[in-house]
DNA sequence: TTGACTTACGTCAACGTTGACGCCATCGTT
DNA sequence: AACGATGGCGTCAACGTTGACGTAAGTCAA
């Protein structure tokens, strides 16, 4: 490449980073030759002496859940714009999976994380960030250096379902929680029943499972619910994929939504507006999350001593024909 | 670390890819070291020199559609198993955002790339198999070295399709394709109208419009086959999003399904299952598709001179209530 | 005319790893 | 005792790029 224009490898990375340093006629002469050889310049040679391999990592639960690709999209065109491509990986909720996943990374010296961490695995990421790997947690409220946090205001999410229930009249409610949380992520249960507090007349204190978060799990919490209470009224899910689930299993158990039965999810994926009914549920400003994660991101990487302050994104009730 | 155990970095790296050449007690202190420092070779220096860089790269059409995250989960899963990580981009069906990706990933060094291709793109990716990078395409048939081809045969569940059609006693039906194709890649197209080459009685030749494979798309692309004929009885979509859209769309305009109208879609994503009414549709083997492609890419990054032949798997259709 | 400054390069080393090769000690064989 | 084979390392160079530094030619002001 160098020799084919007749110039050192040195004026060629002047040139293709337009670093300066070099006559008009040199640039136009390789950048002809780059066009010429197809070159691209070899990130892991570069990567290898700049310490920046111009690469993210993002880390979701289960690629299947289609909130991880929607925000993978997100991520991957912001990523782009600062010339840095994505890997793309899930820790299948396993805290094993995710250090294999982390391991992987920091062997390819990515320049940076999102995480969608697995629960009680902070001191694991913890770690990385202090041997200096510039990580956002998302969906989780955390302090380290080095380690910045993006998560939804889902604890209020919560109370505005909860709210949402109760001022239309349900007064036997039960909740659908995932049981692959720890206590200090459960925001949404703890919003919920902070909605109970002052409770209106008539309202009955929520009952609770904890089950897988899939349509199957959502399914299987909505008969325990039943099986311990049948006239329940109203439904939160921690997710619409239980959501969908449970309403689902009620139908089928002969109850109607919404006459007998209001569902509210949480997420607003697309399959939400598509069932019937539509489904009640806390709509999460998707794109936002990816844009905020991404800049925290890439404030990290520029300055990765500063410690950032957690950043915690309002959510919005919208409401179909479930409730 | 080589020097924490006093040996030189050529028997650490003995050591760690287990070459031999060391004695017991070498290995023992090495992988201690190992262990306490955390350490983990540099993927770049050693992709740098082996021209290997322990990545591959999976090129979908669109992150959100759930067929792509579906594919990613299983060649993760396979390429964790060769030692691999996975990077994974869309295209959006633009060729300039193909040739973006495919720039970064040889930039990157990927070892090779599974790719659901842009219709019209076979050159731009022959070129890049050409220079030496192992490709895989998908939902294409083609020929060339160091590129082979797994697809579905959906010219078949096309036909299939059809003939379900005919034989639950529709005989006015329409078929809403995608508009970003082109014709060698019109494989549903074919078989579709293929199957109405020796038509039971009464049954009338196809009405085909092409609009975008989306929900959206496929709810006008109902709008316009009713505009022409309304007194459809079957439909068959592209694909389920567009097929979910179509029912909606039928629904709006006081049809039933099936009863007035029945409804084929194509791919079997997991939504298909969950509206109502339950969407009869063409189930790919995805599972099966991850895993003929990664063992096709394997196997051309092993060999790249091997010419494979072009893998292509049956289809099957599940009967469900749109029908 | 001189010296300081600028422009446009080239040279060298280094990033962390591995391929090729060399060297020394030990061992077995003749 | 001499010799080749083997085991267990180290040494050196190279992968492609960039940081640090050097240098020759040209420019400009005193």
């Amino acid at each position: 490449m160098a020799a084919r224009v007749g110039v050192s490898p040195r004026t060629v990375s002047r040139v293709v980073n337009d670093e300066g340093g070099f006559s008009e006629a040199t640039r136009v002469s390789v950048l002809e030759a780059v066009e010429d050889l197809g070159y691209q310049p070899n990130m892991l040679a570069r990567g290898l002496i700049t310490r920046r391999s111009g690469t993210v990592g993002l880390v979701g639960v289960d690629m299947t859940d289609p909130f991880f690709p929607a925000m993978a999209e997100g991520i991957q065109n912001a990523a782009r714009k600062t010339g840095r491509t994505m890997f793309f990986a899930s820790n299948d909720g396993d805290s094993q999976r995710q250090a294999e996943v982390f391991r992987s990374l920091w062997s390819h010296a990515v320049d940076g994380v999102i995480v969608f961490p697995v629960p009680g695995t902070i001191d694991q990421l913890a770690g990385y960030a202090r041997r200096g790997m510039p990580l956002v947690v998302v969906d989780d409220i955390v302090e380290f250096p080095n380690l910045a946090s993006v998560s939804f205001d889902l604890e209020d999410g919560a109370v505005q379902a909860a709210q949402h229930l109760l001022a239309t009249g349900r007064r036997r409610i039960g909740m659908i929680g995932s049981e692959i949380t720890v206590p200090r992520t459960r925001r949404r249960e703890r919003g919920f029943l902070q909605a109970f507090e002052s409770p209106p007349v008539g309202a009955e204190l929520p009952e609770l499972v904890r089950v897988q978060p899939t349509v199957s799990g959502g399914a299987a919490g909505l008969q325990k619910l039943l099986g311990r209470r049948p006239d329940l009224d109203g439904i939160f899910a921690y997710n619409d994929l239980m959501a969908v689930g449970a309403m689902r299993a009620a139908q089928a158990s002969g109850y109607r939504v919404p006459d007998d039965i209001a569902i509210v999810g949480c997420n607003d994926i697309e399959m939400s507006a598509l069932v019937n009914p539509g489904l009640t549920t806390i709509r999460l400003d998707r794109p936002r999350l990816s844009a905020e994660a991404i800049r925290v991101l890439h404030e990290l990487i520029e300055t990765p001593t500063s410690n950032p302050t957690p950043v915690v994104l309002p959510v919005e009730l919208v409401i179909r024909e479930s409730t």
